[in-house]
Order: structure tokens, then sequence, then C-alpha cells
DNA sequence: ATCAAAATCAATAATGATTATCGTTATTAT
DNA sequence: ATAATAACGATAATCATTATTGATTTTGAT
């Protein structure tokens, strides 16, 4: 893989945004300071990045799928209402992948959970 | 919610068929015996059916969402190589969401939990 | 059984997210 | 410095899904 200015400024705004943006939001913080990126250049590169490991795509929170630069293993928590995502410790879930393959005979090799609910910040406002 | 012939057969179709159609494949299967039905026809009551608690929608786990007639409590196991979607008993998984809840202080209300990996038909093939 | 209101339908246009294409530009190994 | 190639920007194309519209069914009251 080749370097490229716009790889390492999409995974630094990545880095920067822990937010968990997805490809169009961190279009569009880039294009303030580089209006000339491509969306398409965008997709490209986060998609590269996950493929190669340095970043992690998280699929079936929202619309869209969303990007993090944490590759340590953890889950997720999605607000119902502001769509926010929130780090959701590995420590926090016993060894599921492991357990359920005992338990059903599937090769699991990995296994990903979404939390759902309503953030702090939202139960206050409400 | 008025009566609707194909809301009917929309509905059967997903029981007859527990593999996890996604909306085509339950179009294609039901373009055979009704050609005059609508893609979006088996959208819209796809939706309704969800909407309503008949049915379950699953996202996350491939490109495009799939609906599952089983809405008791279960989780899923989606195969890397032939993308068949396995049920996963809910006894094989502790009360995840109270436990995350009660750890990460956050009002975690469900969750859901996609386990990955190779199906035993894959991996006899291999 | 009849008729109007409400819901649904089929067909298709529109949308939103993502990927592919293509001619140009930047990076890297020689 | 050059040639090979990977990446870029712009934009067209694709894929899944939703919205629109005018016609048809279903329902509930007469």
């Amino acid at each position: 893989m080749k370097y490229s200015k716009q790889r390492e400024i999409i995974l630094e705004t990545l880095q920067k945004n822990a937010m968990h943006p997805t490809a169009d939001m961190v279009y569009s913080i880039l294009h303030v300071q580089y209006p000339n990126i491509s969306l398409a250049t965008v997709y490209r590169n986060l998609n590269q990045l996950t493929q190669t490991g340095v970043i992690r795509k998280l699929d079936g929170l929202d619309g869209s799928a969303r990007f993090d630069h944490n590759t340590h293993k953890h889950h997720h928590f999605i607000c119902a209402k502001c769509h926010r995502v929130y780090d959701v410790p590995y420590e926090v879930v016993p060894e599921l992948a492991t357990q359920a393959a005992a338990q059903t005979g599937l090769a699991v090799e990995s296994c990903d959970i979404i939390f759902r609910g309503c953030c702090p910040d939202c139960l206050v406002k409400n």
C-alpha cells in the first residue's frame, strides 16, 4: 500500500473524533480544511484501513456504517434518541464467543454485540 | 391495520422459509406464484409486520436486512462463507442487557448479538 | 347487498449509501 | 530521472430501500 496524504488525514480525523463517525461525517469534517478531497477517497481509504486492520468498521448500528479508530476488543451502545455511539469495555461482557461455540457446536470465531437504550445525556434532557 | 391478501402470503412465506430471507428473497419466492406482487409491497408489509411485532428485522448481518418470523428472544450466527444465518438459542447467552446496564451505568434496554464463523456445512466442504 | 371512507396495491420515481470507472497525479523502486 | 503503479478527484452507476400516485380492495355502516 502506497502512502497518501489523504489516507493520513482520514486516519487522523478518526483518531481525533472518537464519536464513531460515518464516512460522510469524516468527509464533512475534512472538507473544511481540505475542500478538494473527494467523498470517494474517504470511502476508499476507510475501507482500506478497515481491511488492513488499522481501524474497525461498525455495521448495523444505524442506517450507515460507522468507523472506529479503537481496534481493541470492545462492544457498543447506541442511544435510540440521539444516535450517539458509546463504547462498552470488553471486560463487561464475558467470553461469549467461546461459550456460545461450546454450547452450540458452531465454529464461532467472533461476536459483535450492540446494546440499545437511552444515553445519560438524553435521560437528563427528558 | 386492514387485512390484505398480500400481507398474509408475505407472512406465510416467512414462516415457511425459516432461513432469514431478505426482502428481495421474499419477493423472488412469491413472484413465482404471484407474478403481480410488487417489491415495494413486500418492503411495505415486512416493515409493517416488524412494527407491529409480528416478525423481527435483523440488521447488520449482511449487506441487506433479513427478516425472522421467530419473535422469541434469540440471537444469530452468520457463516462467513455461505452467509447462511443460524439461530442461537437465548439460553446460550446470559442476561447480558441487565448485566451490562449494571456495570456501565447506561440505560440498556436490549442487545443484539451476532456470532460469526464457519458453519458445519462449509466446514465439511473444505 | 350497497356504497363511501380508509387502507392497500402495483408501478415506478426518488433517495441515500456505497462502489466502480476513468483520465490525471503522486509515490516509489530502479 | 524514469517508469510502473497505486491513489486521486469527479462523477456515473449500483444497490437497498422509501416515497409518490392513481387505481383497486377491504371494511363498516346503511
